[in-house]
DNA sequence: TAAAGTTGGTATTTATAAATATCAATATTT
DNA sequence: AAATATTGATATTTATAAATACCAACTTTA
């Protein structure tokens, strides 16, 4: 039996993901400051990143360096994806959750107490998990709204 | 009687609508090479932009230089509009639309002869018309999926 | 406990997107 | 028919986003 590990379990330190993605830590700090990637923090508050963070990175860099989308580009496409849905938000949960009113970033950048998720760790939360793929949002409108 | 125009007749010409958004003649053009917009042409080719055209390109102003939204950051934002719930494509129409498929830039850039779309105005179309402003993307999204 | 690594912060550099300038050819206006 | 405006295309400039370099304080690990 191989020594196997989840895709999700945070296993690097950040000069080894830097590594892996040949870029420098503080450009990590910059994109987990802009809300792009919320890697996993010890105690001690020091980061680690899990294979699908890598994957995610890279996909964030693809986006930046090859289709040229700035950072808020890609704050402002995260925004676009219909989170209520996946955590079955009621009206009322809604209507006071500037995820689903605004427009400006990812869901799991808003601090509001008064969220469905305040209590909820958004790194193991399937919006965060499964929606940082490139063109994985679109995917989940096309398939929200043609299997109705 | 005054003499009303309607917010979609075009009337400026380029110049008239550089000076009406202090920018340049130039810009203007290079926004219409980027399907951001789609201004109407009148037979000699030269460009007429309307009413609308103006706060179209004013939003997407106010994106590129207060949201820091790149150029192609948009343009994927424009093609995360699901134009086939508003046309109301068929399975088949949508299997073969790279509107639907892809999410590289807004379905008026779609050239293709095999669309439903193909023989039709763009510019005339309510998914040009009325999802060019900020945030009306997601407000379909919103909708759609909440009223269902 | 000493060496190596990480923290958050600011200041600087670099790469490039966005805008401008210039051009001859064509169209419009009066 | 002359003056003015628009066309597309390329070459250049400018503004700034993205990345890097540095820092002293703190944490880990061997």
């Amino acid at each position: 039996m191989l020594n196997e590990v989840s895709k999700e379990e945070p296993i690097y330190p950040i000069r080894t993901a830097a590594k892996l993605l040949n870029i420098s830590v503080h450009t990590l700090r910059m994109y987990e400051k802009e809300d792009l990637i919320l890697p996993y923090k010890k105690s001690s508050s020091h980061r680690l990143y899990s294979q699908n963070d890598i994957d995610r990175i890279n996909c964030i860099r693809s986006a930046i360096n090859d289709s040229k989308i700035s950072i808020n580009g890609i704050k402002t496409i995260y925004s676009m994806m219909p989170c209520w849905e996946v955590m079955n938000c009621s009206k009322e949960d809604r209507s006071k959750c500037s995820a689903f009113l605004r427009h400006s970033g990812p869901c799991w950048a808003v601090k509001g107490d008064d969220t469905v998720c305040a209590n909820k760790d958004c790194r193991n939360c399937s919006v965060y998990q499964d929606y940082g793929e490139c063109g994985s949002i679109k995917n989940f409108i096309r398939n929200k709204l043609t299997s109705l």
